[in-house]
DNA sequence: CAGAGTTCATGCATTTTAGTATAGCGACCG
DNA sequence: CGGTCGCTATACTAAAATGCATGAACTCTG
């Protein structure tokens, strides 16, 4: 138990478990291989146990190791969020900004607020990530985040921008071939899409559809945009936004009295970047254009 | 723009921010002035503005560098973190716990426990934290809390161990000298102990209340532990936990019928801990031993 | 089964980084 | 007002970390 070893350490014990080698971390890091080997050395000699098991086909992480790996993953995420913040300070609008949105919003709804952002501000980036981890803020791997639920940190700056309906849909040309069911218990002989695992979010959902379970889906796929992409191809009935229904001229409501769910939506920010020119400008725009997208008919 | 900096510029540059200078981080950190020194020069040319004013007594930081210092923080909180994790892996009971709990809690609750819990791990060794600070665990300042607020973080395991409750009470010689108030409309002519600045929780408490605000208290402290101690010294009339005061032969409950206040409590630790023997074992002692606290006559 | 392409480990040279010593500047105190 | 003490900045030296070159072991492929 010398003094605390050097950060340095950490960085490379996080590269050699995401690449599972001395080689590879060697090169992601731009370092060189023996180099990482002593870090590696010196972070096992200092706790006192192995953490990785050396193989000629690379390093495989012991127990330990990956008990270990959050704190790693915690520390990168930082100093990301730190070199973001460092580099866009000032009063203009520039710089790094980065946004986590789940997928169907990051590729339907959000691409055009950005675009139309980006004209006004040339030298904004955007970092685009698809993901629905709701702690995504607070473990600064995002700066700007857009949820389903309401955020409840003290820490968070949180816009609701209106509410989200889920509803059932299906391409025309299905409708034409299937018909429309005219009830829930009609469901069995249509061909539903669905979740493959069960998330809260779906739980919720379920309620209005008692009928119905994970074993009526004839598509199961977790991804809501390949969700979305099959309803539009006419595969079968599906949930997803009526408000990106609506764009599409060949999709139709299904049921649309039996199942309805409204996903109140927020725009979050953590409270440290409300001072940040950049960050401010894209919650604001993200907030404008989500509460536009959401009143849309 | 160069590769990613070193992270030991990211620990230097939290020592200087917490010392207010290269000298005194140099000693905290076990280097010298001058590598600290260049530590801060590579940062600064690296960001591309100063973060500090140098001055003949010290470096004072710009506001940048302020914007920064919260990222800095979170980073030190992690490392700390994770080497309390590395140090204690295995299936034995030993190595630093880090517990995170308020004053009042610290002092007069959990000491106790502890002991006990001690004695039966002779190896454990216990941080206590005395914070209210709801985002201690997330952020990795923690790895056991006791909340008074249900934990909605879905990365944290949390259990309810019963509710805390809250009365106005006061010592015998306080009552012998100037009477019980008839209701709460009498606590004109006491002497009441209150908060010197309001919080969320304390605007709960008001609510019950409405006759009483700030300016009628004759002790203004933030300190629940020295709230609580000024009603032990017969001060005057203030707000405690009622299964503490049970416990002091000479204070009495006032006014129960008419200020009384539930505190659901929580035990809360992180889930990625669980598998942790040390955690667990400190986690289920602290739920054992507040649940009989709570449930105490 | 041999050769190409991985991997990690090790010895040595080099570069980088840290430490030492010192100078200069300002504040504080008697 | 002079002496002391603290701070930062800079030149020089020592140490430490890194890179390079190489060797040995294993996998995969033709």
């Amino acid at each position: 138990m010398n003094s605390e070893p050097s950060w340095d350490l950490y960085r490379t014990f996080l590269a050699v478990l995401r690449e599972q080698s001395l080689s590879g971390a060697a090169r992601s890091l731009g370092l060189t291989q023996p180099t990482v080997s002593r870090h590696i050395d010196a972070l096992e000699s200092l706790v006192g146990y192995d953490l990785f098991i050396r193989s000629q086909r690379g390093l495989s992480p012991t127990e330990a190791a990956e008990d270990l790996r959050p704190y790693a993953e915690t520390l990168a995420a930082t100093t990301a969020a730190l070199v973001r913040a460092a580099s866009s300070h000032g009063k203009e609008v520039r710089g790094p900004v980065r946004l986590s949105v789940s997928e169907v919003v990051g590729v339907e709804i959000v691409p055009a607020i950005l675009a139309d952002l980006r004209a006004r501000h040339p030298d904004l980036v955007i970092e685009l990530v698809l993901s629905d981890a709701v702690d995504d803020l607070i473990r600064r791997d995002a700066d700007i985040a857009v949820r389903m639920v309401e955020p409840t940190q003290e820490a968070l700056l949180a816009r609701r921008v209106g509410t989200i309906e889920l509803g059932l849909h299906a391409h025309r040309s299905y409708i034409e071939r299937r018909g429309v069911p005219a009830s829930l218990a009609d469901f069995r002989g249509h061909d539903l899409i669905g979740f493959d695992r069960e998330t809260p979010a779906i739980r919720a959902m379920l309620k209005q559809m008692r009928f119905i379970t994970r074993d009526h889906f004839a598509l199961r796929a977790d991804s809501n945009l390949a969700q979305f992409a099959a309803i539009k191809a006419g595969f079968g009935i599906g949930v997803c936004q009526v408000q990106l229904a609506r764009r599409e001229p060949d999709l139709v409501r299904v049921l649309p009295e039996e199942v309805s769910l409204g996903l109140p939506t927020y725009v979050v920010m953590h409270e440290d970047l409300k001072s940040s020119p950049r960050c401010r400008v894209v919650f604001d725009a993200l907030a404008a254009g989500l509460a536009a997208h959401i009143r849309a008919v």
